[in-house]
RNA sequence: GUGAGUAUAGCUCAACUGGUCAGAGCGCCAGGUUGUGGCCCUGGAGGUUGCGGGUUCGAGUCCCGCUACUCACCCCA
């Protein structure tokens, strides 16, 4: 028979070993407890869509839509996709329950994995995880300084401080039109010096040669037509209404006329985190608002902020600041017995100990007392309980204190109550 | 999709210009302590040097192809 292939994880994903998983959840519960404080609710949307909500919603042009989606057909043959993003589902659920009718502003987070595919790289994962947050309903400014101010205080209770917050205002349906025409007439009289990839996004996104990395794109995107000449009313007031609400706060910014957004439902606002310490995608965190995203999915108009923040960038960065994680849980007692009859008393003495909700651990592999020992100690455990036949006999058990090596013996008849009351004593020390 | 780099035990890495070079540390297992962890000592298991060809008397070491990983472009979180 020939061998049969070892299987691994799929290229651009990540598994998350139990040596990882309780930094994602010692994350996870802080996040959590962020949004709690501002008052956002925690909404979970399917983990795919109808492919039509990313195509309409995102823009069928971006990168996104048009090379980076997860799509497949199902057994009906509809073609659904693996989310890319949770700003459109956030809103289609927001638009098919009509919460526009019942709350004034939906405030939400989430937690969620995503799925663009992309060539891997540093920070950049075919699978990877968001937290990100809402707001839908309203149109002010202080929406989007609510929104931005909370993305810095996640940022920063982590202590991060090594980064740096750019802020634009994109303009809206009705002043960028205008904008990216006299931009695209800027950016002709250049056509020849402009790199390859720039030509190709003055056809239908000149805005992004602003943001080019190609020497000479930059040069020349120095003297281009700057957007704030030709913002609406509408728009120019909301960015300095922005700005003044940043100031007051004491958040402290980069204006970045040139920073844009690869989705097309952004208007106003838009706004990035951008950290040294990441490497070639140096996005932590991205956002701004998106009053155009309900109509492109069949909504009524209904304005919208919010953000979104790479975990695993994040993780990138607190691994390299020794970021204290905690440490991951461990059983408190842990029982090692010798000979099968003390194994049954010890499985049953385990059982009563965990549904005391004390965290215990008990040999399952049968091995020498010496190793298991050993296992509680690399396990880190406080207690042992020693369990053989002699102890049996005068319905004992032996206690060993693992930390500082003292031992004692406790009548069987008493080693809950002695466990218990040993937890109690250590519960407020971690 | 494009480009560059890397690919040796579970992990991190050694092996001069091709000639005992298949190793170390950590981890794992066992013994030193007939029923007791952490330190220490001793021993053991574990690799057809990513896969497939080629050059050569001889290749982990050179060449070609494939695959995977990494980084960068693109784009974004």
């Amino acid at each position: 028979m020939a061998d049969k292939k070892i299987l691994k994880n799929v290229r651009g994903t990540k598994d998350i070993l139990p040596d990882e998983s309780f930094k994602w959840q010692h994350v996870e519960s802080k996040v959590r407890k962020i949004f709690e404080v501002y008052n956002y609710k925690e909404i979970r949307t399917p983990i795919f869509e109808e492919t039509d909500l990313f195509a309409r919603g995102i823009g069928e042009l971006t990168d996104i839509v048009s090379k980076e989606m997860y799509t497949f057909l199902d057994k009906g043959g509809t073609s659904l996709t693996l989310k890319p993003e949770m700003t459109a589902s956030v809103m289609r659920a927001y638009v098919q329950y009509e919460i526009n009718k019942q709350i004034p502003l939906f405030k939400v987070y989430y937690i969620s994995p995503m799925f663009r595919q992309e060539r891997p790289q540093a920070g950049r994962l075919r699978q990877f995880h968001q937290i990100g947050a809402e707001a839908i309903g309203s149109s002010n400014p202080e929406v989007d300084a609510e929104i931005i101010d909370l993305v810095l205080n996640i940022i920063e209770s982590f202590g991060i401080k090594n980064y740096s917050l750019k802020v634009n205002s994109v303009g809206c349906q009705i002043c960028r039109p205008k904008y990216k025409e006299i931009l695209k007439d800027y950016f002709k009289k250049f056509y020849d010096q402009l790199s390859e990839d720039s030509k190709k996004r003055l056809e239908h996104n000149p805005l992004r040669i602003l943001d080019s990395k190609d020497e000479i794109d930059r040069k020349i995107s120095e003297n281009a037509p700057v957007i704030y000449d030709y913002l609406c009313k509408d728009c120019a007031e909301h960015f300095e209404k922005l700005k003044s609400y940043l100031d007051e706060i004491g958040i402290k910014y980069e204006i970045e006329p040139h920073l844009v957004r690869g989705l097309d439902y952004y208007t106003k606002t838009a706004f990035e985190i951008i950290s040294p310490e990441l490497g070639s995608q140096d996005a932590i965190a991205g956002g701004g608002r998106y009053d155009l995203l309900s109509k492109e999915i069949g909504g009524p108009e209904i304005p919208g902020v919010g953000f979104a923040l790479g975990m695993e960038r994040m993780m990138m960065i607190l691994e390299k600041n020794n970021y204290d994680f905690g440490k991951s849980s461990y059983p408190f007692v842990f029982i090692a017995c010798i000979g099968f009859e003390a194994k049954r008393i010890g499985m049953s003495l385990a059982r009563e100990i965990r549904k005391k909700m004390i965290p215990c651990e008990i040999d399952l592999l049968n091995r020498s007392l010496k190793s298991q020992m050993k296992e509680a100690d690399r396990q880190g455990s406080k207690y042992a309980i020693i369990l053989g036949e002699d102890e049996l006999k005068e319905s004992i058990c032996i206690v060993r204190n693992l930390i500082d090596g003292h031992q004692e013996k406790i009548k069987l008849s008493e080693i809950l109550e002695f466990i218990s009351l040993k937890y109690a004593e250590e519960i407020p020390k971690d």
